[in-house]
DNA sequence: GACTGATTTAAACAAACGTTTAAATAATCC
DNA sequence: GGATTATTTAAACGTTTGTTTAAATCAGTC
């Protein structure tokens, strides 16, 4: 059963898509376009995933199941909360970072409601907030006495990290240049202490 | 010049758009579905918008214009940047719940990089970059000693405040009900305190 | 009641859409 | 080397896309 090393022209599509979804949206990249892009042929995509949709689906998972990895392996440690909380934010912006145009795709596509796939992220969903349950909002109604359900805290904290890259077209047209690189060298410590303890927070430098 | 007391049917296609846009993404809303479901020629909203593109900028033109607004009127008074805050936070909140579709556009939009809209959602980012300098991290910087970039708080504030509804689709389908009514309620508190304090804020109940 | 401008209509435009087909090529196995 | 997959190709499928046109209907003015 012939198994080439790596098919590389599907990895080509989905590099291919996942940019231009990114920078266009998914509904409005044509899948003749995205084969032109990734030098394939038009029927190739339908060949290696079945459909436009199912393309974006796998987008998606690969995205969410790095997110829930670093959740998971984050999230779950014995450690006090604070501390937790703050490594997971760094480790997760920098996976953010690293996979912008992943983030983006996924993102974007998290308020509309096709059926097929709000029945998908939904899965991830359901996961996601197990862990944060049991590994942010149980510790913290214990240490504050106050329980934060984790349909609050799951999306504001995955809202507070991807801000600055969801406005990064309008920035880069506002912004006078230099901000750029030392910025996002502060910026996962800037979201953990507003997280933690807000823009007050930053009263004891 | 026989103006109408209100041009009824171009009411109808904005509201039906935001609906349909808020729901199913912009791109992926035919002009003859949305012209159906708003009872409406399809010519009709090239005749009163000039093509389907210019529809979509006085959505976000709409949305930005009241959130802008709010900006203004509370980020320019002159108390304690605490309440400032507290009762901008309030007000945008309310304003977000009750524009909930037009909100979803515009941000469902954001990270996409179609030249024209870009360089129109600039236009108003701009405004907001000025303001928030000003009414936010200005006397911050004075209260804390350290300069927080407007280009991190104005993503940032936004995205907290929206992270909630932008989310909607899954959450409906994880969570379990309960958190209804009496959720919503006390969500721009959530919002407020952990913005200004963190989660560690909730100390002082 | 004709005139004027705003609104509405049905019809057509070319272009692009996602998907499928059947035949050709390339790679792998025995 | 012949048989068996896996990959690639060009072509066509029927729909749907945003936009335009020119004629029809409506409302209000003189």
């Amino acid at each position: 059963m012939g198994k080439k090393n790596t098919p590389e022209s599907r990895d080509r599509i989905i590099k291919t898509a996942v940019v231009l979804f990114a920078k266009r949206g998914y509904a409005s990249i044509g899948l003749r376009e995205l084969a032109e892009k990734a030098e394939v042929n038009l029927a190739m995509i339908n060949y290696f995933f079945g459909g436009k949709k199912k393309l974006l689906m796998v987008i998606l998972d690969t995205f969410f199941s790095g997110y829930l990895e670093i959740l998971e392996q984050e999230l779950c440690r014995d450690v006090p909360i604070e501390e937790k909380i703050r490594t997971f934010i760094h480790r997760a912006v920098a996976y953010i970072s690293r996979n912008r145009e992943y983030m983006i795709v996924t993102l974007a596509e998290l308020p509309h409601d096709d059926p097929d796939i709000t029945e998908h992220k939904s899965q991830w969903g359901k996961k996601a907030m197990a862990i944060i349950e049991q590994g942010i909002c149980k510790p913290l109604a214990v240490r504050i006495g106050k329980k934060i359900s984790p349909a609050a805290i799951g999306p504001l904290i995955i809202s507070m990290m991807t801000s600055r890259f969801l406005f990064a077209p309008i920035l880069e047209k506002v912004q006078p240049p230099g901000y750029g690189d030392s910025f996002f060298a502060e910026y996962p410590d800037l979201i953990a202490t507003i997280f933690l303890n807000g823009i007050n927070g930053f009263d004891k430098d």
